[in-house]
DNA sequence: AATGAATGAGGCTTCATTCAT
DNA sequence: TATGAATGAAGCCTCATTCAT
């Protein structure tokens, strides 16, 4: 029977994890130092290690919860009704998530994780994760909505998939390097641009876009 | 300063800078020590002093070579003729670069500096100018196209712009998180998508494309 | 001070000392931290400060322990008859002990305790007594036995007696550095060679060996 | 070529190892901190890093060391002419060691090897092999005298080797728990003892000693 | 120009011990 | 009595940079 609540325990989480995200958005994960997190979250160096193994394993989760978080939204957004409303869902979301200012640090957390990722190994797999499962409920809805026939068969599922999400991560790099992006304006522009791609007349009526050259 | 003492220079400057591409891109910049650079160099340490003054100068350096590499590219890609072949272009320039194998490293770099630009102000100074002078000469094809009545009215150029970059970027990462991803079909697609929106008949012929609710 | 908690006391003492002996034994005073000696008795740290003052009390009290043991082993051999069934069971004890695995554990501590003693003032003056008393009351048997005319002359009791102590721990550096190391074999050429010496013809008789030169 | 001899860094790693083995003497491998070898050579941190990859390393250097001299010591006692004169150098040279005030801090640093040995393999197997090496030898020396007559039967060499190395650690600890020791003492009796178990006349002349009963 | 040994601050983590509950 | 979360000093090691040669 533990002597502290488990509430407790996540809320002493929770506060490491937070002064962590605030180190680690403005600083990165190699120049924040312990001593940074320790600072911030106002705990000893000894209580932190009482609730992470290593700066590595704090890193991870931070890693893991976004991973769980970007799987949830991209599902939420397609729990309604049919491909259109999905599809502005999906961009609806996403704007509201880079509007939002209290979000910022987050983004920026991401970044650094997307880097990290390249020389972290744990950090990689949970990306892929935290990647692929969206890859893949997007393709499968594609490839729905093309069986149903309300989508073009033209577009290849994975491909366009992946087109939206680099959209996304795109976009995000833009308005971390310089706030002035105008969010709404690309949100916009990028719905448009899906939705001309995925509901545009079937080439065959006009004059057909040939492939690039190899 | 005679000639062959700025040859050699140039030469031994471009032999730190490939040995810290390549630790660079294997480990990032703060895992990597300027050990490891002198080591892949195979010169020493107080060498490597003589041609750059801080292991972050040699960041910067490799930000600015980064930054006027891709303000070429998208300029050659413009340098012919109409927009639907500029558009063309620039999509199998971007594909080009990234089904090249030897250029894998370069790319991975590319996305640390991404990162590092979130903290370090003089490489985000040059990320900046490495995406603004893109958008702005991207903003103006597109703006100029518009107005010969080669492209619909409604795009707003500089949202359109930043599309196009961000799908670049946006790949960029997945590629590098998983190398099996499939830089052809994304290209195409990602061709095909920006053709159906630019090109799109007006849409005052069509369903008109709601904007995104606040 | 009801019996029931004094009774109470001495069993945690012991499930405390005992879990210390399985830490010390595997990994020395150093390496051990109270965490490995919490997790081994199954109590908390609180309860552990409860019974003993600090670390260094537990390695003292075990110190302590050792000694009396040493003290009271000894002292049982020399219980008995003559001189020559003394040292067969001072040899016999010693095999004995040696030879059970249980023991081990003890023969590592005794070891770990031997080079704390080196650093650790409190441990010293224990080994010290604990080494010191036997070598006395060994030092005694063998003046009264010379006395009783039981005994060459020859022998400084002194000398004599720190020669069987060093006999008995050098082999427990052996056995522990060697766990093949065979002690049966060791103690019988252990007390033949100090049958050998004790009970030798006086010297006068033989050529005399001659004291090693200076 | 190197910048600087090989006689330079020679002179270094000796600076580092004296002080090493002053501190380690003095408080144990585990008590002493690198802070305090940094202090007492008289070098930076960096430094020693730059000699020994990590403190571990320099322990295992004085462990081989300490190997390498026992090994020698008992190779030039055995030296010289026949079985008693390699006996009485042995001893001789055992006790000339043991008499230096000088090696006063070896001797300690032994100790602590001996306990260390139990919860580091690495020093365990550099002090089985200071052991074995001699242990062998001595027993070889022992066969050897016994075939040539010289030696009675009876003695089993492995063990009796055992016996004269036991004898030897077992008196250093002594020394080491109490500097007053007599060494000179304990070499001449410890001598007088392997000589009388050694050249014994045949045991079949005398009462036989009759072994420990088990 | 070139070398590479040297510096010493600072990074991550552990640990004996305490104390509120 | 008993708990175990919390403390913070101290331990080992790395690293960007300098400077005598």
């Amino acid at each position: 029977m533990p002597k502290v609540s488990a509430a407790h325990r996540d809320s002493r989480r929770r506060q490491i994890l937070d002064a962590a995200i605030e180190c680690f958005a403005r600083k990165g994960f190699q120049r924040t130092s312990m001593e940074d997190i320790i600072r911030e979250s106002k705990l000893s160096a000894g209580a932190i290690y009482l609730y992470f193994h290593s700066k590595n394993e704090i890193i991870e989760t931070l890693a893991d919860a976004r991973h769980q978080r970007e799987k949830r939204l991209i599902a939420e957004s397609f729990a309604g009704a049919g491909w259109t409303e999905s599809l502005r869902a999906l961009f609806t979301t996403f704007r509201d998530a880079l509007v939002e200012p209290a979000e910022k640090k987050e983004r920026r957390l991401g970044i650094h994780l997307w880097a990290e990722a390249l020389c972290n190994p744990k950090v990689l797999r949970l990306i892929r994760r935290g990647i692929n499962q969206p890859l893949e409920s997007l393709s499968r809805e594609i490839a729905k909505a093309q069986a149903d026939g309300r989508l073009q068969k033209t577009v290849d599922p994975d491909a366009a998939a992946r087109l939206l999400i680099a959209l996304f991560h795109g976009f995000i790099l833009q308005q971390a390097w310089d706030d002035r992006a105008d969010v709404r304006a690309f949100a916009n522009a990028a719905h448009a641009m899906a939705e001309a791609y995925f509901s545009a007349a079937p080439r065959s009526r006009r004059a057909p876009v040939r492939e690039l050259q190899a």
